[in-house]
DNA sequence: ATTATTCATTGACTTTTAGTCAAATATTAC
DNA sequence: GTAATATTTGACTAAAAGTCAATGAATAAT
């Protein structure tokens, strides 16, 4: 990496860590450009080398984290198909709880725009998680723990509404539970009934 | 209702009609007050005698059609449990369709925010739907068809997550199951498991 | 019936902020 | 050493959110 490479990046982090620090604190729409810029100490300008859309900063700083999570899966295929499920949910939960509320209602409510694409080239938005996730299922099937006709897109889809509804809900009680063990409440509750019918 | 609360009350209605189709068609960032007002056929001001922020038009916009679920279920109080959850995932579900993929998701960010409180006086925001399931499950502990001992407030939590989740995949998989289909199956494979413990 | 008061309505105005862009500066390539 | 390229900058533009004093019609008071 040169400098000019090394320049851009140290540039792109302070601004999500400056962006991330101030939408934890006053939430996304209390908070303008030049706050952020002036916080991560670059000019105005100097945001839109970055990011296209004053929104587009919250895919990156919540992708970050959520990102990690899928090398960790790649290297968990020996799991249960459930035990796999079920870190899924802990480490998503653990990322929404480091976000924190503002950051999550932000990143939702980009992900529910289908037209909200942002332009850098690895923006893959929620087909991310949807991808990660189908793929877990789509493991298990070649494993045999499932059957040979378990139509993966449509239980992926009822997954992830059960990680989302988790997410949300979590967000709508004001991070009232601990995260963690409403997690693990909820894929004990939630998992196993979804995948019964088509575990061998 | 004097000539002054029907032009108020006619006024409201006309922004909440405009702004509506405008959201559906264009989604709430690419709308502004005026082109609400425009269609509305009223003058811009106008907005902020009914409206204290352009966001909370939203609520009561979404509001609106929610509101006659409550009626409903009031009056199918002696229907059993799972039934009365069922119909209200149905109803619910046929809002979020009608009200289209953009309300849905500004109204998710706005519900997902704690202090987005609107300040009309009838601002019960998500707590009106948690409340509304909340009093479906204790009716069913006053009929004995849940154990004395039932945790209303986590189960409610834990249902009301279903609810938002569905919402949520269904936005975000851009409208592409036939709702009620889609509701039908979650229902199906979702509630049961959620109650079976706590069931007489 | 007349006057005073109240309140919805208006649109020009202020303020804020997202987003642009040409110039300056630093780095790399030739 | 010079040309080409990329990053950084902040003044500037454009757009839209939100304000407010003036207007006039409806209602209440005398």
């Amino acid at each position: 990496m040169n400098k000019r490479q090394l320049s851009a990046q140290t540039t792109r982090r302070k601004l999500i860590t400056a962006g991330l620090e101030l939408i934890k604190e006053k939430g996304f729409d209390a908070i303008n450009v030049e706050d952020i810029t002036r916080k991560a100490g670059v000019a105005k300008g100097s945001f839109y080398t970055y990011f296209k859309r004053k929104e587009d900063i919250v895919l990156d700083i919540s992708r970050a984290p959520f990102g990690e999570i899928a090398e960790e899966l790649q290297n968990m295929k020996k799991m249960e198909l459930i035990e796999r499920l079920t870190h899924y949910f802990h480490r998503f939960m653990e990322c929404v709880e480091s976000c924190g509320i503002n950051v999550c209602r932000q990143w939702t409510k980009d992900v529910l725009d289908p037209n909200n694409v942002p332009d850098n080239k690895d923006g893959q938005k929620w087909k991310y998680d949807f991808e990660m996730l189908k793929s877990i299922l789509e493991d298990a099937i070649s494993n045999g723990e499932l059957k040979k006709d378990t139509p993966a897109e449509l239980l992926t889809h009822i997954i992830i509404s059960e990680l989302y509804g988790m997410m949300t809900c979590w967000c709508m009680s004001d991070g009232k539970f601990e995260p963690l063990e409403w997690t693990h409440k909820f894929c004990k509750i939630q998992l196993r009934p979804i995948l019964q019918k088509y575990l061998n």
